[in-house]
DNA sequence: GTTTAACCCTGCACGC
DNA sequence: TGCGTGCAGGGTTAAA
């Protein structure tokens, strides 16, 4: 499941592949569930048509969301969420589709931009961005955590006034945006805190580890270029997985000793979702 | 305000 | 070998 730094990741490359080109056209493909990729449009050619002919102009990340700005008739973006199995691959305008390959950008100048993804969480929508070069759909989304943005006072302050589980305000988009399962158990390990910890009881020193170990744990996942687990099908745009798995502290090692205390690390169950932490070391 | 569960979907592991 | 079942996860929504 592609979360910050896949995204991050996949941001940097189309930077370098997409930045300035021109979509020549884009096919919205016959399969099974492209028109749930494409669910905020009725129809294939809603998002089709305001693509053709466009050009690129800056590829943005908010939380786990890309942002494709157009130069268009009006001020376009096209917006890719990767859900859980989403990949958006560069490839040859003649190579065959991988099974799942539900649009296809066909670039000017050669070569293709193609949306795959199984499980079908993943989306794609065309929208038009206000005077601030904001999506209004992504409106509701929180501060990214490597933005300056985010300052420690303004962090600090959301934690004393909910009394949520840590975990639980991780993940939820509306406070930061971009940690999902694999990094919210990772940041909570290098910080030393229990995933079940109510947010308003942090001292001040454990709320600068926790600031800390958000911004060291996703940079650090970035320049290994994100993390393929193993049912992970996060792929960078020219396919190939990351290299971050083996830097893992917690994650999916569920009975294996903590890389700190030895501790068997444990695996719980909060809201439906798995988490994986060392019981002696995170408190 | 917070938690929990259900929903969407496919691939995979597992047991029979 | 083949089938059925359960699980995984992100975001959203409804209910508790």
């Amino acid at each position: 499941m592609p979360e910050l730094p896949e995204v991050e990741v996949i941001r940097r490359d189309l930077e370098k592949e997409v930045v300035g080109r021109e979509i020549r056209s884009v096919e919205v493909r016959n399969t099974k569930n492209a028109m749930r990729v494409i669910r905020r449009h009725r129809r294939r050619r809603d998002l089709e048509d305001p693509l053709a002919g466009a050009t690129v102009t800056a590829v943005d990340r908010r939380g786990k969301y890309l942002v494709f700005h157009l130069h268009a008739d009006a001020d376009l973006a096209l917006v890719v969420h990767l859900g859980m199995s989403g990949q958006l691959l560069q490839s040859a305008a003649g190579a065959g589709y991988e099974n799942h390959t539900h649009v296809v950008l066909d670039l000017v100048g050669g070569g293709q931009l193609r949306f795959v993804d199984p499980r079908t969480f993943g989306e794609m929508f065309v929208t038009t961005t206000g005077e601030d070069g904001e999506v209004k759909e992504l409106r509701r989304l929180g501060l990214d955590p490597l933005e300056d943005q985010l300052t420690w006072q303004h962090f600090s302050k959301f934690l004393s006034d909910h009394k949520m589980k840590l975990k639980s305000l991780l993940m939820d988009q509306r406070f930061v945006a971009g940690i999902g399962n694999i990094y919210s158990d990772e940041i909570l390990y290098l910080a030393g805190l229990h995933p079940s910890r109510a947010c308003d009881t942090l001292s001040d020193t454990e709320v600068r580890r926790l600031y800390r170990a958000m911004q060291e744990v996703l940079q650090e996942a970035i320049r290994h270029r994100g993390t393929s687990a193993d049912d992970e099908q996060y792929r960078d745009l020219y396919g190939a997985a990351g290299d971050h798995r083996s830097f893992l502290q917690v994650y999916q090692r569920e009975g294996q000793p903590c890389r700190r205390c030895r501790t068997a690390i444990e695996r719980g169950r909060w809201s439906n979702r798995s988490t994986y932490f060392c019981p002696k070391c995170q408190v």
